[in-house]
DNA sequence: ATTAAAGTTGAAGTCAGGTTCAGGTCAAGG
DNA sequence: CCTTGACCTGAACCTGACTTCAACTTTAAT
């Protein structure tokens, strides 16, 4: 049983919406493998769509590519994740999302509390003493709240995907 | 009419809770400013704490160290901003933080639609395609969403104050 | 057979926001 | 006067997630 036909790097960073930089990075630090032809290059099989699409919608929740590789060494390399898999990620990362929110939210109340102050006290304002804002781990080190994704220029990010995997 | 008496890099450390690099860093980059003595040492006027706390506020609710002095150079340098400064200052950063909100809110909202689907269709998946997440101008380029502070290792953050300015 | 487009590599560059270091100077107490 | 700790400078380094570059090779179409 032969697999699906190869992709080119020019296909699945056309179809991803990766640069072919990107793609070369990815394989590096491991969360991508490529087959490579007798000429040494590299040729994706298309479940390598999948993960990327996985790739790039954990990176929009704010996970850094050393998380992702983590997730994705629980997932099935070559076939897509169950039901099961895909409900509990989507659970962890609602967790985050939400604990992104109430940081964020705690911030703006503290500083709805300073409007019109403007005190900025080094003792007493509360929005420069953000530090019970958070939870334990509620961010982790690296893992910025808004992913690049979301920062990129307007117009960079509609119009990538091409073929449905 | 002396000045305040002045203080010396490390008091204003301890104070501000900025490391002396950060000092000097933010001195280059044009954000405080600091008198020298005969020997080119720092002696900073206690005003320099106000501008301190306004920068670390303004870094918590996400701005660049850009913005930070587009919004300093705004205010008066030698006094205390006026409660009309402050008040107008406060509603941007209260509406940059809303923005903030809604786009991760509305990140959250596709992945709730998306729990135990597990598409990730490059094609469809709301999750995968956060285009219009953002409205124009929400998150320019180079704002972090959650400023550094809040991703500080726990514990790192509390006890930086130590007199009021 | 030719040739242009697409691919390969490792090394280096980019960005923000700083930190660290080496090598030297200043300030203040005893 | 002497020592010790605080301070000075410019340059180099750090992180994360890539991109860019130079120099070379492969693939596919004609």
């Amino acid at each position: 049983m032969p697999n699906s036909p190869s992709l080119t790097v020019a296909e699945v960073a056309q179809r991803s919406g990766f640069a072919p930089s990107a793609l070369r990075y990815y394989e590096r630090e491991g969360l991508i493998t490529a087959a490579r032809t007798t000429g040494n290059q590299r040729r994706y099989e298309r479940i390598v769509l999948r993960r990327l699409a996985f790739i790039r919608a954990a990176r929009n929740v704010g996970l850094s590519l050393d998380e992702v590789r983590d997730e994705l060494a629980q997932l099935p390399a070559d076939r897509a994740p169950t039901t099961a898999d895909w409900r509990r990620i989507s659970r962890d990362w609602r967790v985050r999302l939400n604990e992104k929110i109430a940081a964020i939210e705690a911030l703006r109340d503290r500083l709805d509390s300073c409007i019109g102050c403007g005190c900025l006290s080094l003792k007493a304002c509360a929005l420069y003493n953000p530090d019970d804002i958070l939870g334990r781990q509620a961010t982790p080190p690296g893992a910025a709240l808004l992913p690049p994704l979301l920062r990129r220029p307007i117009g960079s990010i509609g119009a990538e995907a091409r073929t449905p995997v």
